[in-house]
DNA sequence: CTAGGGTTAG
């Protein structure tokens, strides 16, 4: 048998890193990396985790179970561990992570502060981002462009305006993301006339704005409504080039003609695309659901189903609401048979739905069928229409009213 | 290795 530390050294330097693109090939290096008993090398194991914690087609809990295999991952670990958790689905466990990470004894850094910052962005908790602005302050890292940016964010996402501009105001580090996350935090926070007075004071400026701008600028017409506002940008985006290459733009533009109920421009500006994802087919299908279109809505299914793009449970979502909406049992059927065919995730919206779909198309059967097999116990039935509920809040339960 | 963007029910 070869000796482990010689096969592995036939392995290439970048195999790893190249390796891990996908669960299974993952798993595959994983095996690997067991069988060379190189599994504990953290120069070895941080690629994989890497991969599993930060990569959109990644799997955050496989990386968890990795790491808690590793005997002193390093500051690159624990940070890449902080990152994934901070953009997954609970911001706080990145906060564990950061408090773990430091009872280790291992020092926080310069790359440490964006991700847990982002973390109390994303739940905002300004108090606890003030305590990390603090320690920032306290090693120096404030004049730290990324540091600086993502304190900004914070701030301006929490919606503590003065805190932010005190941050933003004459700092020689700033740059167009400082501007970026500022509107970005106007908008998210409903005040979007300060955000377009903000694009304003940039141009003025000579400062960017590039597309990340636009992009906030349009969902802040979409909200609003605002078509007029919403078109000139539309142009504005495309004198600058904006648009080529850039598929979030152009579907933030597409949402934005839905939104403001311009269905005709919406429709074209869809044609006119020469790249499409799923995220740009869900966008047009839905505005044509929300317009009362629903025959065209499932037509247009029909097309991206023939076009070969991947449903997601977004779009599964919507198709079975103009399902439930129509009454058509038999689409309704397909669309449950697509949901397995392809395995999309259940997640409790889209199993409410098909509920819905089941219940309101008269085939209470079916919809009994789903809530003994489901996996969220809370699903509910009331089973007569206009019947008052027997309960406070409905945060916790999804309420399915049969006509 | 790091920061900022679009779609999602009841």
């Amino acid at each position: 048998m070869i000796p482990s530390s010689l096969w592995i050294k036939h392995l290439p330097k970048d195999w790893l890193a190249k390796h891990c693109t996908s669960i299974p090939k993952c798993k595959q290096a994983h095996a690997v990396l067991l069988r060379a008993a190189i599994f504990h090398d953290n120069h070895f194991a941080s690629k994989l985790i890497s991969f599993l914690a930060v990569s959109p087609s990644g799997d955050l809990n496989y990386a968890r179970k990795i790491f808690s295999h590793l005997d002193s991952p390093d500051v690159f670990i624990w940070n890449t561990m902080i990152r994934g958790h901070a953009k997954g689905p609970n911001p706080s466990d990145a906060l564990s992570f950061f408090y773990l990470m430091v009872h280790s004894g291992v020092a926080a850094e310069h790359h440490t502060y964006p991700f847990v910052l982002t973390a109390c962005a994303r739940l905002q908790a300004p108090e606890l981002g003030m305590r990390f602005h603090g320690e920032t302050v306290k090693a120096g890292l404030e004049s730290d462009v990324f540091v600086l940016n993502s304190l900004i964010q914070m701030y301006a996402n929490c919606q503590c305006f003065e805190a932010a501009h005190k941050l933003f105001d004459g700092n020689p580090s700033r740059d167009i993301v400082s501007w970026n996350v500022m509107i970005r935090g106007y908008v998210h926070g409903g005040l979007c006339q300060q955000a377009f007075d903000w694009f304003e004071e940039m141009k003025a400026k000579n400062v960017g704005p590039d597309a990340v701008t636009v992009i906030s600028l349009v969902s802040a017409c979409s909200r609003l409504g605002d078509l007029e506002r919403g078109r000139s940008l539309h142009s504005y985006s495309s004198e600058l080039g904006f648009l080529t290459n850039n598929l979030k733009l152009s579907n933030a533009i597409l949402d934005m003609y839905c939104k403001c109920g311009d269905l005709v421009s919406a429709w074209n500006f869809f044609n006119e695309m020469d790249e499409r994802d799923s995220v740009t087919w869900t966008t047009m299908i839905s505005g044509l659901a929300n317009s009362g279109s629903f025959q065209e809505a499932l037509e247009l299914f029909g097309l991206m189903q023939r076009e070969k793009v991947r449903p997601d449970e977004v779009v599964l979502v919507i198709v079975l609401l103009v399902c439930a909406r129509l009454g058509a049992l038999d689409q309704g059927k397909y669309i449950h048979l697509l949901i397995n065919r392809y395995k999309v995730k259940r997640d409790i919206v889209l199993e409410t739905c098909l509920v819905d779909m089941y219940a309101k198309c008269g085939a209470l059967d079916f919809a009994l069928q789903i809530i003994l097999f489901s996996a969220f116990g809370r699903v509910i039935v009331v089973s007569l229409a206009g019947c008052s509920l027997p309960f406070d809040s409905l945060e916790d339960f999804n309420v399915v009213y049969v006509p």
